[in-house]
DNA sequence: AATGAATGAGCATTCATTCAT
DNA sequence: GATGAATGAATGCTCATTCAT
């Protein structure tokens, strides 16, 4: 890893969670330059501009969720298992360190949808692969039988992730978790009732 | 009605797609000035800062959702067809005039919550008005014997709100309105398997 | 004069030597304070950025030199004397209020030829109005038979314009009016060989 | 040649149409990198700072010129002949790789009269040169007998280099050498009527 | 009640330059 | 001798807000 990489990554590290609570448009180089005590030259140097920096801190939040949900995943076996993953997994990034803004990918699909077309198309793609992940856990069940073979899965996909962006919002701003875990509940109760 | 209200009436409505487009942040005085073709004094004459529009657009926005709704409701009976008006409701939603920047209250909650504290109350009692209509719908279908006395009124209360929001953000993102029309079938069948 | 066209010409007035001395790119926005005492967000007011400023200074140090050439030209009678104005006139321009940074059609051509796509079609304009002014002068005197039908009127212009502009060239850079002095006088020599 | 003077030419080279064409406050360090491929560490290592590349590339750009005439001077007998000389030459210079921003003396002259000290004495200098050459010239066609004796040496001299700066910042400007020709057309008819 | 005009702090970005490696 | 990385001042420009008229 060389300097300039630690440096970038120092940047997204520390600018990740600004990003994540105040925005793109609301988070000012003098945020950036403050949360990492490094110069604009400096962020400019390693960044072409606020925008490449906003994309890294995308990707960086992103993977910091699907990484956790992807080992989770990994181990369990069933479909009907896997898809609880996310019902229990969710509760879990409203602690620290997740609790810094809440859902990335929710924060930046509802600023970014009319304002800012990198940052919607990397929501747009998270949200896809998101839902394509579930789509396939879906259809192996069918293919294992665990589900029958009309169940909708690109429905049911989207309604869980529907269920958990939507619950995200509401804990965030009603600053209490418990809202979560009560929709989460009906997403356990709609996997378990797929036949 | 005054000059003056009329006046303010004038800007929260033109402004009203603007806010809801770009964000709080991200409206300027300048947007401002260009929907209503007023001057910047004109719009400090009639309001005490950017934050006092903001929050009355916030309101406007709000009603005009609430009155289709309530409406609509009214011209329902039985607990169970009340809850089904949401499921049908939010299509409409993605329609002109209503398309413009997607839903108010997910828009506003999920800037604010970490940025504006008059927005957030804003955004707040609106969710907590939008739960409390629906967790007494569902506690007159319990008198009613539609539905058992056990029935988790919040739970689905909140269930409800959270797809709704969160197909809200599928939707917009995606430019579709297919993935809202998916996530309320689903939000169909967990009303109707109410017991 | 409104409030605001008074501010704009005062912009132009104090601004208009240091733009023609150290040019559109050396000249900052901080240079353009300082000469009017006024603030950043006042002269964005009047001017939509330097770019206007400069094209309007450009307009009123070019009015400045034509004024007193069309002015000194309509005291002359015959095609001849009108000449010679151009080559009595500009020794003028090397003495206060004129020497503040030299001509401003030749300072604003070499700069902004290969730079700055709305000052050169201005320079541009300079030129051909000039070139077209002397060939009018010529075309009048041929057809007083001050001068020969086959007179070249265009190469005589060219020439004059050529002559004007390098002395004043020289003249700036070595600090002495003499060396425009001595160039219009092969000027007034070449037209009076006009045959 | 060491590695260092190789080095020092090879920035001075790719720098040379840069600075001619953008003007010593129209180019950043940023094109010269580009321009070169070093890094500016790279060019600080080989020159002071800007000021130097540009006085090096302001005696580069001008030798490439001077060299020229001066082989042509050598090849030509008798003071008038030498002087059409100048006549003939400037016209090369609108072509590849010569009309790359167009006269380096005429440029740095408008300038940096006013702004460069160091690039203003350089100009001062190639132009005082360049009219003792000529004069140099016409005195060896006085004392031949080709001219007469109270021939005025620097009014010639001067004038020939302000047609040609003119006309050359005539023909940048219009994009047309043609204009340069015309005006040479007048020089060369001057120098054949010196007696 | 509304306007035109101004303010000055703040914006994202680029500048020439330095220096440890 | 050259590089990569940093600096901090300066760039052109926009911001929400104020106030005399």
């Amino acid at each position: 890893m060389t300097k300039a990489e630690k440096t970038k990554a120092f940047i997204i590290e520390k600018t990740a969670p600004i990003f994540n609570k105040k925005g793109f448009a609301g988070t000012s180089l003098n945020d950036m330059t403050a949360a990492t005590g490094l110069t604009k030259g400096s962020i400019y140097g390693n960044f072409a501009n606020k925008d490449e920096v906003a994309l890294a801190v995308f990707d960086y939040n992103l993977k910091k969720l699907t990484d956790i949900i992807n080992s989770d995943l990994s181990q369990q076996k069933g479909a009907r298992n896997k898809l609880l993953v996310y019902a229990e997994q969710y509760e879990k990034f409203l602690h620290p360190p997740f609790t810094e803004g809440g859902c990335p990918v929710l924060n930046t699909a509802v600023e970014a949808d009319d304002t800012h077309a990198g940052l919607r198309t990397k929501a747009t793609e998270a949200i896809l692969s998101w839902k394509k992940t579930i789509v396939q856990i879906i259809e192996q069940g069918i293919k294992n039988k665990e589900f029958k073979p009309d169940t909708n899965a690109e429905q049911i996909a989207f309604t869980m992730i529907a269920m958990t962006e939507g619950s995200m919002m509401i804990a965030k701003l009603l600053d209490n978790k418990q809202y979560v875990t009560m929709v989460l509940q009906s997403m356990r109760k709609m996997i378990e009732c797929i036949d």
